[in-house]
RNA sequence: GCGCUCGUAGCUCAGCUGGAUAGAGCAUCGGAUUUCGAUUCCGAGGGUCGGAGGUUCGAAUCCUUCCGAGCGCGCCA
């Protein structure tokens, strides 16, 4: 369990009080043993009319109560009014519970935030997560493609980890198949090339890509034409891996420019080593349970397989565990199937300590989750689980039109050309910005807008803006506004925070009430999308109160006959700047402190 | 044929794991407006939440079934 008491927020706390009060009456009443509690929420109503916050309380417990929703209500809401933080409560509708609270409460909750700065809304001492993203083949540079699943990933284990939870980044190398062997031809052509052989056109079947000449050239150097003399079996494994190994550098070389780093790069190969082979192992344990059999599969119904060929083959039971059909985990030559070793794989995370696995997937990968999750109940027992998330793909368009092909490449854009085109902070929040299992658009004039139809630099701006406010306030009223972000915030903590009464402050201090719980919300969803649009919201809420300001002298932030205020206003505008830099940094991407 | 994902305002999308009269931004229409840093603010119209059933106090959300779109469908990874 989180320790979520590391974590006060106003939410929480109200839910706390909430639950105590049910509880209570659970004892007294007599109401059955057992009750599950944790259906209550304490949520802010869709109607702000309704209150700062609204329960359900009475609606979820009444029948285990024995009593009506709408009588329940009336005595939870007896026993709230009762609260000092409450100031009106109200039973509404068919049950719920809405509250006011004490505008006290919010002001505390922006001291809340001036308090825990950075670490507003985290949670320590979760569990462990294993969260697997990219994962692209090591046969070249990424590509746009790869970019959404990178950067969901990454922002994903950023806001697990902000959650608590103890997570490792991994990234699952395809270097087994016979794609690998694919670019190791690939890659002597080049070293023949590097040699001075004039190879002509790259033959089909072959990756044509310039970024092979490198490795050409390297092993040019490296071996001089020592490799020239050898069989393709003896030169292969050497050519191969040196490729490979150059090729992640490139991969992460790519991965860096969007700011993106794994803890883990696990070799597919380093499973069927001589000696220490998994996939194998894996098998007999499989075997060992009985979910393992030989049989004959029917053909494919969808499009007809040209050689299909009848036979008795080894099959992992995954109908057993909720899959359709029992999967295949030896190929017709002998060799593991890429389902063997990814099942050897998974469970080797397992055995890493890890029960909670999360895969970030293309979206032409969804047929593959069902024998996946199979394949973890089997190995763990039911004790592991997998969460697959799903990234569908991306249309990059430039003011409308479909963007195909590169300059650079000549058939897929890569993934540099984009970031070096608008940038990562643009690449990283227009990806967050959609939910995974959604088609984006991404438009590559749109997002270098500086306009409020760009999300990014709206957000950002916001960052800026806030800084921009405090400089003003430095030069024209509190020279001795500190500049670092921990002094002015212990200096801004100082201030006189009850002074905050209008509407729109109240409004502005209620949504930075609310990122704890927002958080909480998409850690548990694995939706990282709700930050982006949280941040989104509460910019556009900043940027409405000081356009305000413009006419309504008395709403600007700095006032400059009453001290107290501004500090108090400055401290507002503090709170606002530091949830924007925290939710921008889950997201990983820069708030700015002005806008260039 | 089967599986997965999606279908919400004219367009692009949210909708907090079942809550109250379904929201926002563009666009349209009507008003206001030279700004502590960048054309902003207020208001209006606009919906069979793809269709039809079901589950219950209550459904855009869960179940069933159709319709439509995308992706996938032994030995590729």
């Amino acid at each position: 369990m989180p320790d979520t008491s590391s974590a006060p927020h106003l939410f929480a706390d109200v839910l706390a009080r909430v639950h105590a009060v049910c509880r209570a009456l659970a004892a007294e009443a007599n109401w059955p043993e057992g009750i599950d509690f944790s259906r209550v929420v304490v949520e802010p109503p869709r109607d702000a009319t309704h209150g700062d916050m609204a329960t359900n309380a009475a609606m979820v417990l009444a029948k285990e109560a024995k009593a009506k929703p709408r009588d329940l209500a009336e005595q939870i809401a007896e026993r709230l009014r009762a609260d000092a933080l409450i100031s009106k409560v109200d039973v509404a509708g068919p049950g719920f519970i809405n509250l006011t609270l004490i505008p006290a409460a919010w002001a505390e909750a922006l001291r809340t935030v001036l308090r825990e700065g950075a670490d507003y809304g985290r949670v320590r001492g979760g569990s462990k997560v294993n969260v697997e993203y990219v994962s692209a083949n090591p046969t070249g540079p990424m590509h746009v493609g790869h970019c959404r699943g990178a950067v969901f990933g990454d922002a994903l284990a950023s806001l697990l980890q902000f959650g608590g939870h103890d997570v490792t980044r991994e990234y699952y190398i395809n270097d087994a198949g016979a794609q690998v062997d694919v670019l190791g031809r690939s890659a002597f052509l080049r070293y023949r090339e590097a040699l001075g052989e004039d190879i002509g056109a790259i033959p089909e079947g072959l990756y044509p890509g310039d970024y092979l000449k490198p490795v050409g050239a390297a092993l040019a150097k490296e071996h001089g034409d020592k490799l020239l003399a050898m069989t393709e079996g003896q030169w292969l494994p050497t050519v191969r891996a040196k490729a490979i190994a150059m090729m992640m550098d490139e991969i992460k070389g790519d991965l860096a420019a969007l700011n993106i780093r794994h803890d883990v790069f696990f070799s597919e190969r380093s499973l069927i080593e001589a000696g220490n082979n998994k996939v194998a192992e894996t098998i007999s344990f499989l075997q060992a349970k009985g979910d393992i059999y030989e049989g004959r599969l029917p053909p494919p119904k969808g499009a007809p397989v040209e050689d299909w060929e009848d036979r008795e083959q080894l099959l992992f039971k995954a109908t057993a565990y909720g899959d359709d059909v029992d999967r295949p985990l030896i190929k017709s030559d002998n060799s593991y199937t890429y389902f063997a070793s990814d099942i050897a794989y998974h469970k080797n995370k397992f055995d890493r300590g890890f029960a909670e696995m999360i895969d970030v997937w293309g979206a032409d990968h969804g047929g593959y989750i069902k024998r996946m999750q199979a394949a973890v109940k089997a190995t763990t027992s039911g004790k592991g689980a997998l969460d697959v998330k799903i990234v569908q793909l991306v249309k990059l368009l430039r003011n409308g039109e479909p963007v195909k092909m590169s300059k650079r490449s000549g058939d897929f854009v890569t993934l540099r050309e984009v970031v070096d085109e608008v940038g990562q902070d643009a690449v990283r929040f227009m990806m967050l910005y959609r939910k995974n299992d959604a088609v984006l658009d991404f438009d590559l004039a749109k997002v270098m807008e500086q306009s409020r139809d760009n999300p990014v630099f709206y957000v950002q701006y916001g960052h800026a803006r806030g800084h921009s406010i405090f400089r003003n306030a430095r030069t024209e009223m509190f020279p001795e506004l500190p500049e670092d972000a921990d002094k002015r915030i212990a200096w801004l903590s100082e201030s006189a925070v009850e002074r905050l009464s209008d509407p729109v402050e109240l409004d502005l201090l209620k949504r930075l009430a609310i990122y704890p719980r927002m958080l909480e919300a998409a850690a548990a969803a694995h939706e990282p999308h709700r930050i982006a649009f949280y941040l989104y919201d509460l910019a556009s809420e900043f940027h409405a109160l000081w356009t305000k300001g413009r006419d309504l002298p008395y709403l600007r932030f700095i006032i400059n006959n009453d001290a107290d205020l501004t500090k108090a206003r400055l401290a507002m505008v503090q709170g606002v700047v530091s949830v924007l830099a925290s939710g921008l940094a889950i997201l990983g991407v820069h708030a700015p402190d002005e806008m260039r």
